[in-house]
DNA sequence: CCATATTGTGTAATCGTTTTCAGAAAGCAT
DNA sequence: ATGCTTTCTGAAAACGATTACACAATATGG
């Protein structure tokens, strides 16, 4: 298939001697063109290598077969994999992906949403930095495209959104580390002002308790998913006279962070410290030992809020909201040790 | 700034008595406007937060300040690195990024060119996986915007390129291997018809001949920047009777390769085989050793493209063709030890 | 104060489509 | 043939901006 060539629709009339609403009939909804008719415009189309000009035909239909897609950060792994999955639906489906980042910066989160909304995407794909900024919310009500939220919602509202159920990772994870004999278990997580940060939190005093632990509150550190934050917070909690033997990095960054204080420390996994991060990241995966996670479909996630995001883009009508949990699971590896009580 | 309303310019013309044309003047060029009726025009602009329909400006001035930009692969670091960067620039100049992949697939890549140029992308930068692909060759001959390839460059026509001089980092790195007693140094490199397969290559022998060594054909492998492949061709190498002491994993996925045919064989780093690669990702970073690499900026990559990109789209008239190249340069962790002669 | 140059402004064409509306052509029964 | 549907088709009006052109208003110089 052969496309481009600067021809427009006019000339595809001429040269077919029909009118342009003709052709225009023919490469749409095709009803009531006589069959000739619609052969000969079609052989033309071919023989130019005729394309619509998607520019005219948004202005006119106001849709523009575009998808917004923010993330905070391309450079992490876990957005750039859901952007491919993204990627791999849209692409199906003819509709193009423009992408762009918020650098953890809420006002930015704000002011990219104003910008795609005026660059006229049909729908939105969000993974903001902070769902509860006031800018961000007030930006939100003028829009009028769909949203689907990638991992985050907004409080008070309906929204459709993809979200991790990350209990049931978290479960086995708790219950993994107590079979090994662990009962002092640290938490390192992210912001509270998105939702895997709180969901994970609850996650991990939920299975805790459900394992008849209580943590202590100076082993639960949260407030950044940010490297520098989880080595900081990691030192934070070993430094007590009487630390923990295992510890959950929930956030791939703060894994980093937590692997990086570790070294600076001279202390070895799992000997030192037993270490179960989130997400499974390349350096998870392939390091030396391999780290146990807690794992979730990251391009799965990216291709189901593209598929859902077009489903309310093509059906308007639709007007109920859908939330869909995406279960994290535990991928066991070498991280853990079990201890001699 | 507020932004949004679904104001026209029409709106605006009535509500400032004044016609359509004074206020595209207004919000344009700006040529010879009464400052009283700017200001009145302005005022309103404010009020209501009109923004110009981008897309029928579009229609109008040929011109979607929109940059397609295709990767191979979005879960590759490398490319998402460069992703971040490129949108980096693209936001400052208010352009935005349309950005996609084409999955290792040389006639995906052509057919993603074809979908952006319909899109009437102003211009294009490119990290395609092959750059002899005939399909590729006739899709770019129609493309009129400009295009700035992502260390690649296309045979026989002058391009704009930012590329990767890895001669810089190749040359430190073999004379460091050698100042530490190797003289059997490995090389798995990828696929030969992308330019970086050639340079590394390249760079790889001429260093090695430089350093007074010539080393065996058994001992380089090239042909894909796949994980696998770097995994298998590493198997390949060691299990020669006498293999090398030293490896150069040239892209950062082959040197995952090697590191897990590494793991399977039970051999270590740096005890068992010194291991240099390419591209400063998470995994070599913060593994464990963390490993040598060679290394170059890869979202200043990005930046640079993108502002090249948007001098040439933006200056028609200019004509030259220019090729940036980045130096690259080794950072020195704990993947090779000395050898004992 | 008049002729002329300069500056400001509006009308209308244009970009390339889709789609409404009306009318032409064809189909069908009598 | 005639009248009445039904099926096709074209002219023209959007969509929302930019811009060429012409003319009105003001400024400038004698």
């Amino acid at each position: 298939m052969s496309v481009g060539s600067g021809a427009t629709i006019k000339e595809i009339a001429i040269r077919a001697a029909v009118s342009i609403a003709t052709v225009s009939r023919v490469l749409n909804h095709s009803a009531n063109v006589r069959p000739a008719v619609r052969d000969r415009v079609l052989a033309i189309v071919d023989e130019v290598g005729y394309e619509p000009d998607p520019i005219a035909r948004s202005l006119r239909t106001q849709s523009t077969r575009t998808v917004g897609f923010i993330v905070r950060d391309l450079v992490d792994t876990v957005f750039s994999t859901m952007a491919q999955g993204v990627d791999t639906v849209l692409r199906q489906h003819d509709y193009s992906l423009l992408l762009t980042t918020s650098g953890h910066d809420p006002e930015r989160d704000a002011s990219q949403i104003a910008t795609l909304r005026n660059r006229r995407v049909d729908g939105f794909i969000l993974a903001i930095s902070d769902e509860s900024n006031p800018t961000l919310i007030s930006e939100l009500r003028k829009t009028t495209r769909p949203i689907v939220w990638l991992d985050r919602s907004i409080e008070g509202t309906a929204t459709d959104a993809v979200l991790t159920d990350y209990l049931t990772g978290m479960r086995d994870a708790i219950g993994y580390l107590t079979s090994l004999g662990h009962r002092r278990i640290g938490y390192i997580g992210g912001s509270l002002s998105i939702r895997p940060g709180r969901d994970r939190l609850q996650a991990f005093t939920r299975s805790m308790s459900e394992a008849g632990l209580e943590p202590r509150a100076s082993d639960i550190q949260v407030g950044s998913f940010l490297q520098d934050f989880g080595a900081e917070r990691c030192g934070q909690i070993l430094d007590q006279v009487d630390p923990p033997t295992a510890m959950i990095a929930a956030g791939n960054q703060i894994g980093v962070g937590v692997l990086t204080a570790l070294r600076d420390r001279g202390l070895r996994i799992p000997d030192d410290l037993s270490l179960i991060c989130l997400d499974d990241v390349d350096l998870f995966r392939h390091g030396n030992p391999p780290i146990t996670v807690i794992s979730r479909p990251l391009e799965r996630i990216g291709e189901r809020a593209a598929t859902r995001l077009l489903e309310k883009i093509e059906n308007v009508d639709q007007i109920e909201h859908q939330q869909i949990f995406i279960p994290t699971i535990l991928v066991i590896r070498d991280s853990c040790r079990a201890i001699v009580a």
